[in-house]
DNA sequence: AGGGATATCCAAATCGTTTTTTATGTCAAG
DNA sequence: CTTGACATAAAAAACGATTTGGATATCCCT
């Protein structure tokens, strides 16, 4: 159903028929409605390829996935591509999904995304420190938008979580629990995150004039987290706090205290980020804290939309607060789930 | 950079040029060197919104996440999606994410992706056992794929897990292990996996010429596990095996047979399946069985290349047994990981 | 030299829109 | 009666590729 047929059909000409359905003054209300109704009856739909060449612009946006070896994928994403699906649809913007493992590989991808227009605009996952793909991306003046931040000199938009924050908040809450001997797991520490939640720790210690805790790197997988904590555990003082980079990292430190049959939340208190939903079912409960996926999202495809309009990155930064859920894993709440 | 401009550049017409980065035959083979260089040289990329408007393909697969208030997102799906990603990439398809919660909206979206063309085939993810999607997409003649089987007279094309086989084959092993009074937590009925696990589990059963077991459905996440396994454990007679139709579940389960103090592995077997990334984290660890997820995306994207090349959808229908991963939960084998 | 292959190349049509420009009335003002 | 303004509609030119159906030149036979 094109519309030169829907055209033929009414007697009128293609401009006049697209002219109507877009609403413009120039044709009469009663041709409009014409147009209009035959447009519904027949199930016209305009073709988005055709006007996507003659307008130039994809209307969409692309996403490139983190793949790595193994079991990488974040919990949150899939939430968060759920939540920016929905709305892009709400905004007739197509969502076009790329895979890339971060590595030489990596680059191309982005390129064959800004060279051959496939998208207006692109968002960054898995931001690191230092990113190549917001050098690129700014260097080709493409409109791009990290999820987390990264350290570049000039301005780019970005949506992130206050973890420096949230870090600092749970680690003073364990230390005025009484916690003493406290250690934090780390992500990786090309990941930006891995620095902010890492500093947030270290703040709250600093604050609080206890010693420069130790902090040991690992990925953020389970078995990154079992091994992590092993050594911790191994060392010559054993840690009465061990707060873990995410939520995963903490479900294999879970798992390392199990070996050496101490008790968590009594003898080590362990706590986390994201709010997995295994995390209200473990045993005991994992006390964490929660980006706002939901409100994450909202806010990137505003963003996004803004930024494909030509706006500032520079007046699109945004840091969300976390919300903390104390559950009986650092002792606090001994009951709550 | 278009055609144009390479072809005038290059003192040749588009046609010409074109051709030779086609590798036509009937362009010289010193031009077609020469064009081919020169396309390099200038960085051209044919524009894939042209291409495809000419074509009328639009070079690409939809793939709608069935997305639901709350954690619903299947952990398998994220690697799913990696896979399908990365493979779709290396034969130039573009894959295009959408989104849409079951119910009356969903058709919306579907039939979006059909009339306006955005996609050569799309993939189906959560069959259900009757399922509008399938019969819509099937009625439209647009290709399609499923993960998962559906209950449909036509025809169709699919990729799943030999889940009754698997089933079965648990069971059958915690029976010849000593259990007696076993019980199902099966996923929500209308999707067809859950009829399937729930079959193997049934099979197993009658085959050992063992009263029909209880099976309580629940949704699949770790709040669904909870409150199912809180209402079996409640009755009368203690069950000492508890099949879970997924890990997610499982975790759930977990958590009410520690509120009761029983033992897991020993008192009551649980085991799962997905083999999630905390499985094997978890304390006891959590048998399970694992669907070949790598080799079934690769198996997806083979067969949703053939439906566009407009393979009959009957020839494309594969089923994948699972690999079964004995841990401590089941106390079969009480110190593996 | 005429006729048919063969090898190269190109003009033009096409895909289905949007947008710019032009045409055709109608009416009021001068 | 002419002119200009206004309302409405349509013709035509894009967008950037692919593809059809020539065109032109060369060469080989006879």
């Amino acid at each position: 159903m094109s519309l030169r047929v829907l055209a033929t059909r009414l007697g009128l000409s293609i401009t006049t028929v697209s002219r109507a359905l877009d609403g413009y003054e120039d044709v009469a209300p009663g041709t409009r409605i014409r147009v209009r109704e035959a447009a519904d009856a027949m199930g016209y739909r305009p073709n988005p390829v055709a006007r996507r060449l003659r307008k130039g612009k994809a209307d969409a946006i692309a996403l490139v996935m983190p793949t790595e070896p193994g079991r990488f994928f974040e919990p949150a994403f899939g939430e968060l591509l759920a939540v920016i699906g929905e709305r892009l649809a709400e905004v007739r913007l197509d969502f076009s999904l790329h895979a890339a493992r971060p590595g030489p590989g990596e680059a191309e991808v982005y390129r064959r995304i800004v060279e051959s227009k496939r998208a207006d605009a692109c968002l960054i996952l898995r931001t690191r420190r230092h990113d190549e793909r917001v050098a690129y991306l700014a260097s080709e003046n493409f409109p791009f938008l990290c999820f987390g931040r990264t350290e570049t000199p000039e301005p780019y938009a970005y949506v992130d979580g206050a973890m420096e924050e949230g870090f600092e908040a749970l680690t003073s809450r364990l230390i005025a629990a009484g916690r003493r001997r406290l250690a934090h797991l780390a992500g990786p520490s090309n990941l930006t995150y891995s620095g902010l939640r890492a500093r947030g720790f270290s703040t709250a210690i600093a604050k609080a004039e206890l010693p420069p805790a130790r902090i040991i790197e690992t990925v953020s997988t389970e078995e990154g987290g079992f091994h992590a904590a092993r050594m911790l555990l191994a060392g010559a003082e054993r840690p009465d706090a061990i707060i873990c980079a995410t939520d995963r990292i903490a479900l294999g430190a879970y798992r390392a205290i199990a070996e050496i049959g101490a008790m968590i939340g009594t003898d080590i208190a362990i706590t986390g980020h994201d709010n997995i939903a295994a995390a209200a079912f473990t045993d005991p409960p994992l006390t964490t804290m929660e980006p706002p996926i939901q409100e994450v999202g909202l806010s990137m495809v505003e963003k996004l939309i803004a930024l494909i309009g030509g706006a500032d990155p520079a007046g699109l930064q945004e840091v969300l607060p976390l919300r903390q859920i104390p559950r009986a894993s650092s002792g606090e709440t001994p009951i709550s789930t």
